[in-house]
DNA sequence: ACCTGAACACCGTTCAAGT
DNA sequence: ACCTGAACACCGTTCAAGT
């Protein structure tokens, strides 16, 4: 028994609709894309339209990054816990890229929503199976889940740089400024073959600390 | 021989008086408050006027951040390695508590300001004292910082949320969800004692990594 | 060069009114 | 309950005009 509106739209489609919308929109031209006005027009209806379904603005976004984070598969229950947490950062970063402009809005809502807490749970069960003590899960997820999305947000952001060439070259004649340790360092090492592959390396990294505050023995070192 | 404008006031001053206008204003009412018509407005002078320091709201926004950027002391060199990164760290995380509103702007600003390349430099300067491989220093250096800024950024942002009580309660009720992980751990562990004393056991898990990555023996582990 | 004032094309949200 | 249309108090930016 689902209501409907006089269109004979079920309430809870329509607001899916509006998610969708706003999130087509936000994919497209950014978040500063989304207005009250742009997602009702695409709707097809008057801004004034939406408030029945969001209180305002605020809780549109919040809606928006529960909408993008229900995109998010967990990982097989039954797959080691090492390979639970990468498919997960994987998945996450990948979902980052998907939708970047979405993704620097998960640093401003709380993690109590239920599609943030189902994955938050699923790293609290992959740390307890990796024997870390209790008093640390909450912790180390913290840490972990702060670098993964940190480091998509940094790379869809832009604080990564393009890394198209050039910068280097305008680095060594900032007037006044001298950069020391930059001179030290060959310049095409600067920016990583791949995000991809850096990415994987601290991941293992991180592993490794989990490995380490669990007790026990770290299986793999980074290395490039 | 400073240019100067009609009034009499150094044009370099003007551009300064307008950042330290908006950055007051991004403090007292967050980043939407910084509207090119509400700094103008606080510094005496039409929106236009702005517009000769600046040649929109993105180049004040990215002015903003070098302000802000500026303001972070640098450690002194001759402490340890060690003692630098965790200085470092800690300034860039206090800093973001005193600019809340600025400090999630930096993850769409390239590090290639003068202002944020003398961070970087530091940073790097630190890494190869530790005995970072060079192929390996600029790697570490973008994990240390996403994992810092990306720290401060989920305390003052709300993502961390607001550590009040009586959320846990309300997640064993949300119907249709499991949190079984959540169930194993106690629950006044959800929440740190001190935001900042996690932040510690977080730094020195990540100069474990570096001290590993180095070659050299990890000193402390982690604990809380 | 620096600044003004008017204008344009937008915002989010409230409110009274319709069905 | 859901939606409209007008209105209010804002935006960033362009443009012609002043000094």
């Amino acid at each position: 028994m689902t209501e409907r509106n006089r269109g004979g739209v079920a309430v809870a489609d329509r607001r899916r609709e509006i998610l969708d919308t706003a999130l087509a929109i936000a994919d497209e031209g950014g978040i500063e894309a989304v207005s009250m006005r742009a997602v009702a027009q695409r709707v097809g209806v008057t801004a004034m339209a939406l408030y029945p379904h969001f209180r305002g603005k605020e809780a549109l976004l919040d809606g928006l990054v529960g909408r993008v984070l229900a995109e998010l598969t967990l990982p097989d229950p039954a797959a080691p816990w090492r390979d639970r947490l990468r498919d997960l950062a994987h998945a996450a970063r990948r979902l980052a890229h998907r939708h970047p402009a979405v993704a620097p809005l998960l640093f401003s809502r709380p993690a109590v929503t239920p599609d943030a807490l189902r994955v938050v749970d699923a790293i609290y069960q992959a740390l307890l199976d990796a024997g870390v003590p209790s008093d640390q899960v909450a912790r180390i997820e913290r840490m972990l889940s702060t670098f993964v999305l940190g480091y998509a947000v940094s790379e869809v952001g832009g604080r990564f740089g393009t890394a198209t060439m050039g910068t280097r070259e305008k680095r060594g004649q900032l007037p006044g400024l001298v950069l020391q340790a930059h001179n030290e360092l060959p310049p095409w090492l600067d920016a990583p073959w791949s995000w991809e592959a850096e990415f994987d390396s601290d991941l293992a990294d991180l592993v490794a600390v989990i490995s380490t505050v669990a007790g026990a023995p770290s299986t793999g070192k980074a290395g490039r």
